[in-house]
DNA sequence: CAACCTCCATACGCCACCGTATGGAACGAC
DNA sequence: GTCGTTCCATACGGTGGCGTATGGAGGTTG
């Protein structure tokens, strides 16, 4: 990667969370990393205490891009479906291959702490936008709950060859259509 | 487990598939699964030419009691609508729980091929739902997609403490109806 | 009961990864 | 340049899981 040599603490948290993206928590491994980084384990242990350190920085940096720079990210749209329509084809461009990467871990004394904040904050987040679309607080909460769990769905499609729709603007819009329709 | 002394090999895969559920596929480990089972490896090697015998084995057996069994357990409610629902609840009660171990490990090659039928199969029985309620192929093809993709969140949802909806029946009922309703 | 076949326990070598120790390279201060 | 600090390479021991070899217990058949 870096032909430069030194490495920071925080090269070895974004090589950790690429390979936790594909490979889940056991893929972040020292010496792996390591040769992946174009160096040894004594570069890492200078950085970090251990392994259960680099896990935890790494699930730090994870909380913080996957809530604050996404949700800034889609706060730039002004109409409040053309963000769940972002939302939807984010998915199903594969960017929550970290959400699905943790899930078989979600017992994890380290990971389930951060995926409960992370999750609660993205559903009070959804549940703001169907208030903000007329929807009354509990129906809001409803729908949050529908979009969001459609939104995790459609990351685990995206992963599956041939399962996802081909026409993947038409479908989002139709998703969305529903999503916000009134019962 | 079984105090009684012989084992089968399917015996191996049950317990294989358990430790699946709850651990993902590096779960399937020989040495953890004898010690859980009371025996040695002996055993095992006696069985599986390996351990990706074993998996292999695992998957299929999955395979076998995802699709078919699950299919038939909730064909025999007449409404479809209620089958909506009992699916819905099927996920919320950690009944997808293999699903989502597999996810992180979807590209592997035993497992992408097994991920791809019964996911088919599943959307392709949905869409059959949907058609049963009215909507045209495409749309049904549309909420299928949606409603199994909803699914497969809620699943994901459900191994959040505190993330999943308090009042699950009224929860589920708004769901399915918002599925089935007419844009 | 004797020979046999089925199933399992034990012991071994191998590899991947974790963590530690220690010496040394690179760099800044002066 | 000298010295001290920062960062890294190498070597080592420990652990856990895979796969193999081999002997033996316990049924089965005659």
């Amino acid at each position: 990667m870096d032909m430069g040599k030194r490495l920071s603490a925080d090269d070895w948290t974004r090589a950790a969370l690429a390979a936790l993206a594909d490979g889940g928590l056991a893929a972040i491994a020292v010496e792996p990393l390591a040769a992946r980084l174009g160096t040894t384990k004594g570069s890492f242990y200078w950085h970090f205490a251990g392994r259960e350190a680099l896990v935890a920085a790494t699930l730090e940096r994870w909380e913080r891009t996957a809530t604050e720079d996404v949700i800034t990210a889609i706060g730039v749209e002004p109409d409040l479906a053309a963000r769940l329509r972002l939302l939807m084809s984010h998915a199903l461009d594969g960017g929550a291959r970290v959400e699905l990467a943790l899930q078989p871990s979600a017992a994890h004394p380290l990971v389930a702490p951060v995926l409960a904040r992370v999750t609660r904050r993205r559903l009070d987040y959804l549940t703001d936008v169907f208030a903000g679309l007329g929807f009354a607080t509990d129906t809001a909460r409803e729908r949050s709950v529908l979009a969001y769990t459609a939104y995790l769905g459609h990351a685990q499609l995206s992963g599956i060859p041939d399962a996802a729709p081909t026409a993947l603007r038409r479908y989002v819009e139709s998703v969305v259509a529903v999503l916000i329709a009134t019962t």
